[in-house]
DNA sequence: AAAAATTAATTAAACGTTTGTTTAATTTCA
DNA sequence: TGAAATTAAACAAACGTTTAATTAATTTTT
C-alpha cells in the first residue's frame, strides 16, 4: 500500500471511533506510521483528507440499485429483499463508515460535505423508493408510504448497529460478542426485516 | 434563569449542534454571555459539564414506561402506541438531545458516559420489549423478535430526524421547510409506525 | 551507461492559534 | 467584614500547518 492509501486508512479508523474534532493529525500520522506532515503533503488539510475519505469510500455506494429498479425478472418484494440484504452486507463490512456518514449528517458544520453525502444517499433512497411505489402502483404492495417504509428499513438497521456496547446489552450479550463479526445477528436482522416488510407490503399476506 | 443553567442551555445546544470535541468552552461562554472561567468555577471541567448535561437531561426519561407496562387496562397495542406517540414527542421536543445521545455512543470515547446512557435508554428498551413480550405470550401479538422490532421503531424515528438536511431531501421539500415543527410530519411518522406495527403484530389484522 | 540535474518524498523543528484550565485581583452581595 | 461571584490575564499543552533541510527517486545530459 501507497502511503495516501495508508493514510486514508488510518483516517477511516479513528474518524469512525473518534470523529473529526476528536482525532488530530498526528493520531492519525501516528496510526498511519507517517510524519504528520504528510498528511498536508498529500492531501491539503485534515479537512480535505476528510473529504476525499468520504468521496473515496462513498463511490462504492453510488447508484448501485439503479440497475435493480429495472430488473424485470423480479417481483417488487424480491427487489426489496436484494435492497435489505445488500444494506446489511455493507453495513457490517464497514460500520464505522457508516457511523462517520450518520454523525457528519447529524453535525452542524461542514455543510458542503453533509450536501454531498446526504445526496449520495438520496440517490439510493430513490431507487428503494422507486421499488417500492412500483410495487403499490402493480398492486403487489399495500398502499403504504414509500419515504417512512425506507426509514424503517435504514433505521433499524442503522439502529441496531449504531454502538457496539447498546447492542450488546440489548441482546444480553458478554462482553467478548462482537456484533459486527455476529453471522447470527446478521441473519437475525435480516430475517426480522424480510418479516416485517412482508407483513407490511404484500397484501395477501399469509 | 440562574448562571448554570444558561450555561446548561447554551452547552446543550452548542454540544448538538457541533458535538463535544467541536465544540469549545469559550463557544459556551459566548452563547451563554458568561465569562469563560465561569464553566470550571461551577462544573468544574469542559467533561463534567457534559456529564451534568447528559444526567440532567436524561433524568425526564428514566424508566418513563414502567408504569404504563403494568396498565391492566390498555391492549398491548395500545401500549405500544402510547410508546410511539410519546417516543415521537419526545423526539420532536428536543432533537438535540437525541443526537446528542447516539452520536455520543457512536463514538469511542468516555466509555463511562456511554454506559451510562446505554444504561438509561436500556431502561426503556426493557419495558417495550415487555410489553411485545407480553402480547406475545397473551396470543394478541405474532412471534416477533422483540429486540428488533424495538429497533424498526425507534430507528424509524431516528433515521428520519437524525439529520435536516436529510430529512428535506427525502421529503422532497423547500429550504424553509423545519422538520421538527412540523406537525404534519410528526402525525405522518405516528400513522405510519402504528400501521406498521398493527400489521407486524396482530393475528387478525384486517 | 555514468554523471549530473531535477523532481519528489520525507523529516524534525518551529510556527502561530486555539485549546481547557488556573490564577490572582476585583466586584457583588449578604 | 467575609464569603461568593465574576473578571481579565496568563498558563501550559495540543492543535493544524509550514518551513527549510535532507534523502530518495527519476529524468536529462553527456
Amino acid at each position: 500500500m501507497d502511503k495516501p492509501t495508508v493514510i486514508l486508512s488510518a483516517a477511516m479508523k479513528l474518524f469512525g471511533e473518534k470523529g473529526f474534532e476528536g482525532t488530530s493529525v498526528r493520531d492519525i500520522a501516528s496510526v498511519a506510521e507517517v510524519n504528520p506532515a504528510m498528511i498536508s503533503y498529500y492531501f491539503g488539510s485534515k479537512e480535505k483528507l476528510f473529504e476525499k475519505l468520504v468521496e473515496h469510500k462513498a463511490a462504492y455506494l453510488k447508484g448501485v440499485f439503479e440497475e435493480l429498479v429495472n430488473n424485470s425478472s423480479l417481483t417488487q418484494m424480491e427487489k426489496l429483499i436484494v435492497v435489505i440484504d445488500r444494506y446489511i452486507e455493507r453495513m457490517f463490512q464497514s460500520p464505522q463508515f457508516n457511523h462517520l456518514l450518520h454523525r457528519e449528517l447529524s453535525l452542524e458544520r461542514r455543510p458542503h460535505l453533509k450536501n454531498a453525502i446526504s445526496d449520495i444517499l438520496l440517490r439510493n433512497f430513490v431507487s428503494v423508493k422507486t421499488i417500492i411505489q412500483d410495487g403499490v402502483d402493480k398492486g403487489e404492495f399495500r398502499k403504504v408510504d414509500p419515504e417512512l417504509t425506507i426509514a424503517s428499513v435504514l433505521g433499524t438497521i442503522n439502529h441496531m448497529l449504531s454502538s457496539e456496547v447498546m447492542c450488546r446489552k440489548l441482546l444480553q450479550k458478554s462482553k467478548d460478542f462482537n456484533p459486527f463479526q455476529s453471522k447470527k445477528l446478521k441473519e437475525r436482522i435480516g430475517e426480522h426485516l424480510k418479516q416485517l416488510m412482508r407483513s407490511h407490503l404484500l397484501i395477501n399476506n399469509k
